[in-house]
DNA sequence: GTCTATAGTCGGATAGAC
DNA sequence: GTCTATCCGACTATAGAC
């Protein structure tokens, strides 16, 4: 401990945030980096410019931090949703929504997804974290899943059913939704290959514009027969 | 180390695997599952029934392992491509390959993928890896890109060109396909809630048959102009 | 080639001063 | 509420016996 303490410090930190929003921020960024073990705790507090000891004294402990970023995904993500959804599910009340204008609203919640979640930066580690939760939940699968996935999926199937007929099955229209979420989340999912085979350094608006509009089209193309025979 | 000593042993090792693939095997496995942080060199060892110094040994480290187990996927993986691949690229030699005989091997590759690639047990693991690696990308995602990934996606974009003309803009070409990939990779990579939201414990051969159709009914609607304006 | 033992580091958590 | 100092267990890697 010689020389290291005679650092300079940028500075404890700026006054006004606490330390509580400024380790959400560091775990947001560094969880969906190197995961959850990946990241240290020591990596966190530093980061966020806060004491070791203030994971422990706000959260818990590192699993609390972990749960709180999860929580606060939702919370943003309902910010960004919560208005589309709503807007959805008042028009699914109507009896009299049409095929062509619930495929409407279906292509505005596609292209919000891929014109606001696939930019960045703040979501693409949204993403990481989701995605690891995907593929082998903890706990925090569950906080994510019932608090924004749920409703989100909810009402896009409600639109499929109202493009594709009651009478369809089921399973074959929650299928039908999700393989089309999975043309846009392909992007977020897969960026290092489209990003090599594209020679994209990154996405930027014209690159997204373009991807928006294939999408669209390969929609019209998946309920051209549902549309057409109206 | 008093009682630990007189445990059972479950037998060193069957006569004839060797080390080195059982680390392998368990790397496959426990990287999957708790990704490169979370899976310890003890874990590995354990599993994988051998002693702790042997990953140091055969491999250099734990790095090494991993990287050894990127490898792994690669010749795995182009086991169950590489006769569908190269049946592609002869194909693609011929000038006359007309676009519904192009549209034809698209399919029997997108149904390859998600009747092979989506069962149960082994690809699940390599998939973990993969998508951590597409997130993240570390040393190991050169090997996979160049592996098969690169081969893979230049067949598809082959094939996409014979199907949609060679006048079509070669960025859109490509980002059609990969939208495309992503209505078959969803499934591995979304699993969790594609499960809870139909309620299916696991893919069983019904259910993946029930994937298959929605994906090759969408997949008529997305070429369906190309095709019929032949 | 295989093993035990251990070095050296870093992990998360906490006690207790201020 | 914030900090330092520290515990203790787990980690990867390695030395050296067999």
């Amino acid at each position: 401990m010689p020389l290291r303490a005679l650092r300079y410090r940028t500075r404890k930190a700026a006054s006004g945030d606490e330390p509580r929003k400024r380790l959400i921020e560091a775990g947001l960024d560094l969880f969906g980096k190197y995961s959850f073990d990946g990241a240290s705790t020591r990596m966190l507090a530093e980061r966020a410019e806060v004491n070791l000891a203030a994971i422990t004294y706000y959260f818990g402990g590192k699993q609390g931090l972990y749960l709180a970023v999860a929580d606060h995904i939702v919370e943003q993500m309902n910010g960004l949703l919560g208005p589309r959804l709503a807007k959805i599910q008042d028009a699914l009340k109507k009896e009299a929504l049409s095929k062509e204008e619930s495929f409407r609203l279906l292509c505005e919640l596609l292209e919000f997804f891929i014109t606001r979640l696939l930019d960045r930066p703040q979501t693409d580690k949204w993403l990481s974290i989701i995605v690891r939760e995907e593929l082998c939940p903890t706990e925090a699968f569950g906080i994510l899943f019932e608090g924004f996935m749920r409703p989100l999926d909810q009402a896009l199937f409600g639109l499929a059913v109202r493009i594709m007929g009651q009478r369809r099955d089921d399973r074959e229209i929650k299928l039908r939704v999700f393989a089309i979420m999975g043309e846009a989340m392909v992007f977020s999912i897969a960026p290092s290959a489209v990003k090599r085979e594209l020679n994209w350094g990154n996405y930027g608006p014209e690159n997204l514009d373009a991807i928006r509009c294939v999408i669209m089209d390969n929609l019209k193309g998946i309920f051209s027969t549902s549309l057409n025979c109206s």
